[in-house]
RNA sequence: GCCCCCAUCGUCCAGUGGCCUAGGACGCCGCCCUUUCAAGGCGGUAACACGGGUUCGAAUCCCGUUGGGGGUGCCA
């Protein structure tokens, strides 16, 4: 048998954003794909007319290609591609694998609960010979006993009782064929060698399997069903919760090439334990079988860190680049920024926290935040009032450079008994009420350097406004 | 209820019968460095769910229990 190109799929709904599930789910397949040099496809699963949102498509394609990844080819729409499903449809009645029923969820339900016995389809319309019409939906009809099974690339080999299973749709009222039917008849069509998706579909494997059966296909993907991402209840991360998408990570200030990192590691880990390394080198060390199948938690604190890692790892003028998105000042924010950028860079876990750290040099109104005003000035008495003083006078007359300025603060220290045993200016205590006075905080960029950015004239004043609130 | 899946530190991952008195990372705690905060360095905390087997030997294999998750839609 000839060789065939590995072909993957990713195959989002339009029915919410890319959230960071399916980001992992588009990742692992794009993974194989480079891995085995073949190819990764977009299907866009858009057979639900009613929750369907097609703005969204743009959306998920955009969020894909902002982590780094690409896809072969044209995506694909199903929309456009039902009379694809409604051939395969007719073949499966005519050949008596399917039939049409009239039954309405009310009624399914009702029949189940007096049987007493499980809820779903009881086959109720399987001989009534019905003909399409008004309200039918078209099920596919189960064989009553037999297994169904398949090997797993992550879980092994997993089998199903077909007797369990019930005689579900293909075919809506509506004349839309289901996710089950489109979803088979498409991969057979487009060639899809491995299908890598979430474990929420483990259960729908089998009657996909069935229906390529019964088509008379001889189509046997590799399976590879991913373990769910869970929240902090170990609960599947909801599509729903929009702040779980791809772009309110890209908006607060993550880097694709950390979201990405990241991601990767939820379900899988390189053998040699080195966790922060570029996507290449995850290429070659990826291993479909090696992913773990228990479901995994997505950890914010982690990917902070991953992210402040890839922050750091930016040389200035990138870094520079990068966080300009994210300034809300523009060229003011630049201004200020660029001078102290590597001192800033090295502080900061997300882009978006640069402008907040930033904000007090780019502002003529300083805001004071209470806490730290009490904790670094107050609490101090008398001698935060002899450091603010001897501060003042010490900067009126030095050179406007970081070395002067820590000399003359230094100096100032020694002035108002700030000094350690040893006789050397206590800088650690020291500098606290300067920089509430000066930054608003107890907390920034180191105040030397931040001191020159910000400009002897309005230092001073600063330092006279908090004199005179004391 | 039924079906399917899962089970190593709080979290993510390593471990595929002896190298494990279980390793790394995040987090957390302590110390050092230090002009705050970071970064960095050093150290610490903390796990093989439980019970049976198999084996000379089990975190690793088998069975059961318990716990968790997913599915059970004319959603995907």
């Amino acid at each position: 048998m000839a060789a065939v190109t590995p072909r993957l799929r990713f195959a989002p709904s339009p029915t919410g954003y890319l959230h960071v599930g399916g980001a992992r789910t588009v990742l692992y397949n794009w993974l194989v794909a480079r891995q085995q040099g073949g190819e990764m496809v977009l299907r866009i699963e858009d057979t639900d007319t009613e929750r369907n949102r097609p703005e969204l498509t743009d959306d998920i394609l955009d969020e894909i290609t902002w982590l780094g990844l690409q896809w072969d080819g044209e995506p694909v729409h199903q929309s456009d591609r039902l009379d694809l499903y409604a051939e395969a449809a007719d073949k499966l009645r005519a050949g008596g694998r399917a039939y049409w029923c009239d039954c309405t969820p009310e009624q399914i339900q009702r029949r189940a609960r007096e049987r007493g016995g499980p809820p779903g389809y009881d086959g109720h319309c399987r001989e009534r010979g019905l003909a399409q019409g008004p309200g039918t939906a078209l099920r596919f009809r189960v064989p009553d006993g037999g297994t169904t099974s398949f090997a797993d690339t992550v879980r092994g080999q997993v089998t199903f009782d077909n007797a369990k299973l019930e005689d579900f749709v293909l075919v809506r009222s509506n004349g839309i064929p289901t996710f089950l039917l489109a979803n088979l008849v498409d991969d057979v069509d487009m060639g899809i060698t491995h299908v890598v998706r979430g474990e929420e579909h483990l259960n729908g494997t089998p009657k996909y399997l069935l229906i390529g059966e019964a088509l008379g296909y001889d189509h046997r993907p590799v399976f590879a069903h991913l373990p769910v991402l869970v929240d902090e209840h170990r609960k599947k991360l909801s599509k729903r919760r929009e702040s779980m998408a791809v772009a309110a990570f890209r908006d607060a200030g993550y880097l694709p090439e950390a979201m990405v990192n990241y991601v990767a590691l939820l379900g899988w880990g390189p053998s040699d334990g080195v966790e922060i390394r570029p996507l290449d080198e995850i290429v070659d060390g990826f291993r479909l079988e090696d992913v773990n199948p228990s479901p995994a938690f997505f950890d914010m604190k982690k990917l902070s860190h991953v992210n402040a890692e890839y922050i750091r790892a930016l040389g200035t003028v990138e870094f520079l680049e990068r966080a300009r998105p994210h300034l809300t000042h523009g060229q003011a924010s630049e201004d200020v920024l660029a001078p102290i950028a590597p001192l800033v860079q090295e502080r900061v876990r997300t882009l978006a926290e640069v402008e907040p750290m930033i904000d007090f040099l780019r502002d003529d109104e300083l805001a004071v935040d209470d806490e730290s005003w009490q904790k670094g000035v107050v609490r101090l008495g008398e001698r935060a009032v002899a450091m603010l003083d001897a501060a003042a006078a010490a900067l009126d007359g030095c050179p406007w450079e970081a070395g002067a300025v820590e000399a003359a603060l230094a100096g100032a220290a020694v002035t108002a008994g700030f000094v350690k045993a040893d006789g050397a200016p206590d800088m650690r205590r020291a500098q606290a009420p300067v920089r509430v006075a000066v930054t608003g905080r107890s907390v920034g960029p180191p105040l030397y350097e931040s001191l020159v950015v910000l400009g002897r004239e309005r230092t001073l004043a600063r330092l006279r406004d908090a004199r005179a609130r004391l």
